[in-house]
DNA sequence: GAGAACTTGCACACACGCGTGCAAGTTCTT
DNA sequence: AAGAACTTGCACGCGTGTGTGCAAGTTCTC
């Protein structure tokens, strides 16, 4: 009576289209699913044996993404708001190759449901570590922490598009420091506190 | 022998075509050409009585942006790289409506001749400014010149980016101090700059 | 007002991308 | 080995957008 559970390959293959998907959509949120699939290794037909169709696969793809920022972001001590901020861009980055195409999303494009729901956590968290630090004088105070959370936001997504280009040896310490700086922390104090965050985060 | 010059009317649907193309580019580079023609009051069949296709219609829309920008940019007197550097956000900033979209299509997009053509002294001047700022240890040190001239770069799109959604008020500001901070400046040197540019503007 | 310039609306051909049906394969599973 | 699961390739129909031709307007210019 229960179905026998699907094929090992399927799921291989399935596999390889949220891969190929989160790859190919990265670069093109209008990839034709043609070259998704090909880039899979499967025929355009094939997918719709996984995926009833070109938006739902778009939409695992995403949830995927999201997942991932979720787990990456996890439970994050107590500390100083700003060296929490720069933690949580490094554990961003480290988990930038999936998260990339979503956090892209999630900013420019409108992205329905699944995205907004998955980023509100950390949208709420950094608007929290940022009002947090403007109260002490941390950051910036000239503008309103609303204008500075969306400034930083974008800050996290430049440096995932910057990377690419230079090499990839301080990338990762760029998604801590250059948020910082977008906040309005000087280069300095900002390497500072990176420092101060790779040490802990080697100790763990 | 010689062809009568072009009628009045036109010229100023032409024109016509240009403005709502560069309003409907800037929210979608896809827009179609019926809704660009449309939001200049003529026919889809009109574009064509102006230019040869979409694409020479999207190409004089960038040409004319990217005028607009090497204009807006135009002189640069001699004055310390931050100033300079703040003066240039402010400039760019008051030519924002027309640049808007090429600004990012030249980050974005590889788009081909025109606009990189036209970017490329900006670009030049900013790498020259940001070196120069760099020896004299007034930008951050700990990354390339090259990378921060990229991360600039993509801050001052941010600003016009974000700009929309907050108060139009201190985003002219913001245009001049948030590419500093993406170069690593503290807030409030970022801010003493910014006064002393606002100055010297307001005096000429 | 006459004629040229411009616009319109319709027609069509073309290209691209999605979603589906079906027959003929290939590959896993038991 | 047998059968189910999965993939393939081809066939469509559908929708959308571009570029073109042409006849019938409308609007400017002289």
């Amino acid at each position: 009576m229960t179905p026998r559970s699907p094929r090992a390959d399927s799921a291989r293959n399935r596999e390889a289209l949220l891969i190929a998907g989160a790859e190919a959509l990265r670069r093109d949120i209008d990839a034709p699913l043609e070259d998704i699939a090909a880039a899979a290794g499967l025929s355009r037909r094939a997918v719709y044996g996984h995926f009833p169709s070109r938006e739902a696969l778009v939409d695992a793809v995403i949830a995927r993404g999201a997942e991932r920022i979720a787990a990456a972001v996890g439970p994050l001590n107590e500390e100083p708001p700003l060296e929490a901020l720069a933690r949580l861009g490094a554990r961003l980055w480290d988990a930038v190759v999936d998260v990339h195409a979503v956090a892209r999303m999630a900013l420019t494009s409108g992205r329905t449901s699944t995205v907004a729901y998955a980023m509100n956590p950390i949208r709420r968290r950094l608007r929290a570590l940022l009002s947090q630090a403007a109260e002490g004088g941390l950051v910036r105070t000239d503008i309103p922490v609303t204008t500075i959370a969306a400034l930083v936001e974008r800050a996290a997504i430049d440096v995932l598009e910057v990377a690419d280009a230079s090499e990839p040896g301080c990338s990762r310490r760029l998604a801590m420091t250059h948020p910082l700086c977008a906040a309005g922390v000087g280069a300095v104090e900002a390497a500072r506190i990176a420092d101060l965050v790779d040490q802990t985060e080697a100790a763990a």
